[in-house]
RNA sequence: GGGCCUCUAGCUCAGUCGGUAGAGCAAGGGACUUUUAAUCCCUGGGUCGUGGGUUCGAGCCCCACGGGGCCCA
């Protein structure tokens, strides 16, 4: 909306809400007051009052307030379902963040009685006291002797019986919220998932860093960066698209076991695995290398699914079960990749044998790289068939330009990916420390971009700078927060994310 | 970037051969003191994504643009 006097669209409910509010003023009574003197929550009531009998009366008064789900009325006799926002996981969905409040002729009188039906609505934060009952019925109840409106709904709820558009989902999460008990877990569940990475690393002495997400200079991935602009400093200035080269700075200074959780931006499409702007995870621990790493990335994994679900065995949404436990297998690349294809292929294969392969298999693959070859392959040939958490470990050495090089076997690095329900979850370095060859390895990039790679890596004279005075050996990780989340639960990534990017 | 599908009431959707715009929930009026998507009677609500075109006549056919989804690269 570009005119900021505009008016939403005249929707009928809207008008007639708009009165209701009016008529609550006028009456001297408050559509969105300060505050409602609540006394508990709705969840802690349906624990507290799990097994009552049907038609049982406490004889315990209690105060809540919630957004109203459900609303009928009996003539004297008015039910409505109060929704809290909060509650546990899944495990309990559908129920425990519910109670009903019961407005009766007996309880409130005439007048509050024909108040309540004439200015209460479906969708209303109702605030409600009085002593808590079952009802006949068995259902968990207040039956109110005082109510109030805690906020005034002017818009109606969406049909809760109905599943949302996806394109509503997405584009008004607050009725997703509201709708759908699944969406509120996602974000528990993530919280949760989060907050258990982060303890992971408490205990194992890490510290958690932040660093810039605005660079002079993008670098630490191969990807196209956001740019934006600096007025005070009158230059570009780049969303970052990994924090890698400023975690290493800091092992450089003696930080010898950092991580970050923070944004990436890369200006590429999206779809359901991929979003522009997404969460993730960096680490970088001194003195290990690609295999401690994978150790790490391992119990990193498997602490936050027995944090979200209490077991390493997660169940996603549609209802398979998966095994994260145990140790995780570990596979290479060229040999897996030779088994799978029938061809031995080793870093030594000549460019045209790749180049034939690939033709004859109608695999495209943007840049004539050979490591760009064999990786394409490799997802051809093996990517689909992994089904447990896989390692895939000793990489090519030109599409990895910021890891060591194997200590035995040439023309190969010491870096994994890992995968999990068939997507790149997580990837893992020895990272490459020596000065000399990292800045031959940014030169290589260089002539790539100069050759029309969008992606390409830049030099950053800087970093280099620091990597002369001495890094340690050191062991480095990545992982995509949301894509964990996707691991855990089963959902795509737009689940994952609260608030995703939509036009 | 290419292909396919989709956009109709607040929400979710139907709409026949091109001939007066439909349903459920939601909403308004009425009845009902134990309902679980309450029930019963009555009523209102539409620029059919936007802009062109074809036609006596377009929600429907054609073109362009925009939003969303799926598949491929």
């Amino acid at each position: 909306m570009t005119d900021d006097t505009a008016e939403p669209d005249r929707i009928e409910q809207r008008e007639v809400r708009l009165a209701k509010r009016r008529r609550l003023l006028e009456q001297g009574g408050e559509a969105y007051p300060v505050g409602v003197p609540v006394t508990t929550t709705i969840a802690s009531l349906r624990e507290r009052f799990a097994d009552l009998e049907p038609d049982t009366a406490t004889g315990e008064r209690a105060a809540v307030a919630g957004r109203i789900v459900h609303l009928r009325n009996t003539g004297k006799l008015c039910f409505a379902a109060l929704q809290a926002g909060e509650g546990p996981l899944s495990a309990m969905a559908g129920g425990p963040h519910r109670i009903q409040a019961m407005v009766s002729l007996d309880a409130v009188g005439q007048q509050s009685l024909a108040e309540f039906k004439a200015l209460v609505d479906l969708g209303d934060q109702l605030f409600v006291a009085g002593e808590v009952i079952t009802s006949r019925r068995g259902e968990l109840s207040i039956r109110v002797d005082e109510w109030r409106i805690a906020a005034k709904a002017l818009l109606p709820l969406p049909n809760l019986h109905a599943e949302l558009s996806e394109e509503t989902r997405v584009r008004s999460r607050y009725l997703d919220l509201i709708a759908r008990p699944a969406a509120r877990d996602m974000v528990r569940t993530r919280a949760v998932a989060v907050a258990s990475l982060r303890s992971t690393f408490a205990e194992r002495g890490y510290l958690e860093l932040e660093t810039p997400m605005l660079q002079v200079q993008h670098g630490g991935a191969s990807a196209r960066p956001f740019v934006t602009h600096s007025n005070a400093f009158d230059t570009d200035l780049y969303l970052r698209i990994a924090p890698e080269l400023f975690l290493k700075r800091a092992v450089v200074g003696g930080l010898e076991r950092v991580y970050e959780i923070n944004r990436n931006f890369r200006n590429e499409g999206a779809d359901s695995t991929h979003s522009p702007e997404f969460a993730m995870l960096e680490s970088y621990e001194a003195y290990t290398d690609y295999r401690g790493i994978a150790e790490l990335e391992q119990a990193l994994v498997q602490q936050a699914a027995i944090a979200v679900g209490g077991s390493t065995t997660v169940t996603w949404t549609d209802g398979t079960e998966f095994e994260l436990g145990g140790e995780w297998d570990r596979i290479s690349m060229y040999p897996s990749l030779s088994e799978a294809a029938g061809v031995e292929i080793t870093p030594e294969t000549p460019m045209g044998d790749l180049v034939a392969l690939a033709e004859r298999l109608e695999i495209e693959v943007a840049h004539p790289i050979r490591g760009k070859y064999v990786e394409e392959l490799w997802e051809h040939f093996v990517k689909g068939r992994l089904e447990r958490p896989t390692f895939v470990m000793d990489f090519p050495v030109d599409t990895s330009p910021l890891v060591r090089d194997h200590r035995s076997i040439p023309g190969v690095v010491e870096k994994w990916d890992l995968y999990v329900r068939g997507f790149e979850l997580a990837t893992g370095y020895s990272e490459l420390t020596d000065p000399v060859i990292q800045r031959q390895r940014f030169v290589e990039q260089a002539l790539l971009a100069a050759n029309g790679d969008p992606d390409a890596m830049r030099l950053d004279e800087e970093f280099l700078r620091a990597l002369e005075f001495g890094m340690p050996p050191t062991g480095g990780l990545g992982m995509g927060i949301d894509r964990l989340l996707m691991a855990l639960t089963g959902e795509g990534i737009r689940e994952t994310i609260l608030f995703p990017l939509v036009k």
